[in-house]
DNA sequence: GCCGTTTTCGGCCCGACTGTTTTCAGTCG
């Protein structure tokens, strides 16, 4: 059984207590326990065998009876009598914004509702404002909340959220009465999906920052509008939540709102123990109330015994442990990358000539780039066959004259066929600088047989990187069935380097894989899978991806000198 | 429901905004 299964039925617990008026602190403790089996390293069933799950913080007697009987049995009577009493369609209901369990139970108290249909049925005839505690704005609010849901699925990719931030930010630094201003939230920890923006200001006149804000000629509706706190709605959907605060609470409110949850959680209860009392306004003395920090993160982070932590590792994920043992790692630099590994040009399926390609790479002042076209199967996407080859070869070879400070090399994105063999002979891949080897096709193969095949590619002798090695596309595809502690150890025994893909709608692999290669001792690279020359800059997403995964500079190909690079791939 | 370096009982992070009601509950982050 999977953890994930595990945690999904506690969050499940949690939100049919929740709707039954359960106290809050009890629905938090599902929560808490769920959120811990979620980001467990070992098999939930391992521990329920060795009788070790008291041993998880947050699972106590109670919750263990309960874990224990799921894993046997395969259900839980308890939550099986929960069913009975709170229709689990109310469960939805809660994902509208503006409804939380009191009002939702309510609704299902008094009007029976217990699905969204029959919510909009209610609200377009006006019954809800007959209820206690509700009115004609809060009926509005619901209808209006169910029509964002059903708009939006909610998050978008970090790209999106980036350019909508930067776009943002550049217009409200034109305000003058802005001192201080930073993103925060996820997009600042650089998460691969966003669910809203954002953004803190300190200022001496919020009204006026207020305003300006609001003003945002990209914002579409305005959703809250106060003195320290304001919300929009962006043309796209993206809410963008805004906090203004003095600027001794700055630091205080910047790491408050960075996040993540489960990070502040931790800090918090860390500060306690130490007596201190943290919120987003500083760093107090717990009896006397006493401003103790909150100008910048360092001092608050400082007090309560760490050194700064990068946000890109505040997940939970056990960045404070690490910390402790003087043990954090000192994360790649965004300026520190040298070229990108995985560009398509026009030979195959991308749009640009490698010259083209290669002026933009200068301009980027990058030593090298890797121009990485499909193989001559994937004849949808162009891809080369062995004749030309030859002829790209010779390009390369000229162009390389016609630019002296880069080094444009010449490697391919060579298909894993079905049966695990490469799609080109070795006699025609050592003729490129580097290999990628990717699976392109036959994506619905069990998990023994596609991590055979992938093995099998990387045993071959001629592969340097893994392209994409779980195949995900966010949003539209799910991974394919791989093993990959399986590719993870192969990748070390062949010297095999894995792909961090910097597509945004791929980040392949993820932060959490990263980080578990690099603790079993693979090496990276970093690819765009660029297929026009406006897709380069998708460096960044990839650099924050390998920061997640906890990446040193020393981790990944690309910081390399080109000197370097040639030697190891023999280029 | 969990947990314990003042505790096996009594805490558990907490502040802002909205809407409804007239001093506050509910929601959100």
């Amino acid at each position: 059984m999977k953890n994930q299964f595990v945690a999904d039925i506690l969050y499940m617990i949690a939100n049919l207590l929740d709707l039954k008026g359960e106290i809050f602190f009890k629905t938090r403790a599902y929560r808490i326990a769920a959120q811990t089996i979620e980001a467990l390293d070992e098999d939930i069933e391992k521990l329920v065998n060795q009788g070790r799950l008291e041993s998880i913080p947050g699972v106590g007697e109670a919750l263990a009876k309960k874990i224990t009987e799921l894993v046997q049995t395969g259900k839980i009577e308890y939550l099986e009598r929960l069913k009975k009493e709170v229709p689990t369609g109310l469960i939805d209901l809660l994902g509208i914004p503006g409804l939380g369990p009191k009002k939702v139970a309510a609704l299902y108290k008094n009007l029976g509702i217990t699905n969204t249909q029959e919510l909009r049925e209610a609200a377009n005839k006006g019954e809800l404002r007959t209820l206690e505690g509700f009115g004609e704005i809060t009926e509005r609010n619901i209808l209006r909340g169910i029509q964002l849901r059903e708009k939006t699925s909610g998050r978008v990719l970090l790209n999106v959220a980036y350019e909508d931030g930067t776009r943002y930010l550049t217009y409200l630094k034109r305000c003058k009465q802005i001192e201080k201003i930073n993103i925060a939230g996820s997009l600042r920890r650089m998460k691969e999906t966003i669910g809203d923006l954002d953004i803190l200001i300190s200022s001496k006149n919020p009204e006026t920052v207020m305003e300006y804000f609001v003003d945002y000629p990209e914002v579409a509706q305005v959703l809250a509008k106060g003195t320290t706190k304001s919300s929009v709605l962006l043309n796209d959907n993206l809410q963008v939540d805004l906090r203004v605060v003095e600027e001794k609470s700055y630091g205080a409110a910047l790491q408050y709102f960075t996040g993540s949850k489960d990070h502040n959680v931790t800090l918090r209860g860390l500060a306690i123990r130490k007596g201190y009392k943290l919120n987003e306004y500083g760093l107090f003395d717990k009896n006397t109330e006493k401003y103790i920090a909150g100008k910048t993160e360092e001092e608050i982070y400082k007090k309560i015994g760490f050194p700064y932590i990068e946000p890109e590792l505040r997940e939970n994920r056990g960045e404070f442990e690490a910390a402790k043992k003087k043990k954090l790692p000192n994360l790649v630099g965004y300026d520190e990358i040298n070229g990108d590994f995985h560009v398509h040009s026009s030979w195959s399926d991308g749009s640009d000539s490698i010259e083209t390609i290669a002026s933009v790479a200068q301009q980027l002042h990058y030593s090298f780039i890797g121009i990485t076209d499909h193989s001559q199967s994937l004849k949808i996407a162009n891809g080369l066959t062995e004749d030309r080859i030859q002829k790209k070869l010779q390009e390369i070879k000229t162009l390389n004259k016609k630019f002296p400070n880069l080094r444009i090399l010449c490697g391919t994105e060579c298909d894993i066929k079905t049966d695990g063999t490469l799609d080109y002979s070795n006699k025609i891949l050592k003729q490129f600088d580097f290999v990628y080897i990717g699976i392109h096709t036959a994506f619905k193969m069990d998990k023994e047989t596609m991590t055979k095949r992938i093995i099998k590619g990387m045993d071959n002798g001629q592969a340097d990187f893994v392209a994409h090695p779980t195949g995900r596309l966010i949003g539209k595809r799910e991974p394919y069935e791989v093993d990959l502690e399986q590719i993870i150890d192969t990748a070390k025994e062949t010297d095999t380097r894995l792909e961090i893909n910097s597509f945004p709608d791929r980040l392949d692999l993820d932060d959490t894989h990263v980080k578990l290669a690099k603790e079993h001792g693979v090496q990276f690279v970093l690819g765009t899978d660029s297929h026009s020359i406006n897709h380069l800059d998708f460096m960044i997403f990839g650099i924050a991806t390998a920061r997640r995964g906890w990446l040193e500079k020393k981790d990944i190909l690309n910081t390399y000198s080109l000197k370097d690079i040639e030697k190891i791939l023999g280029a």
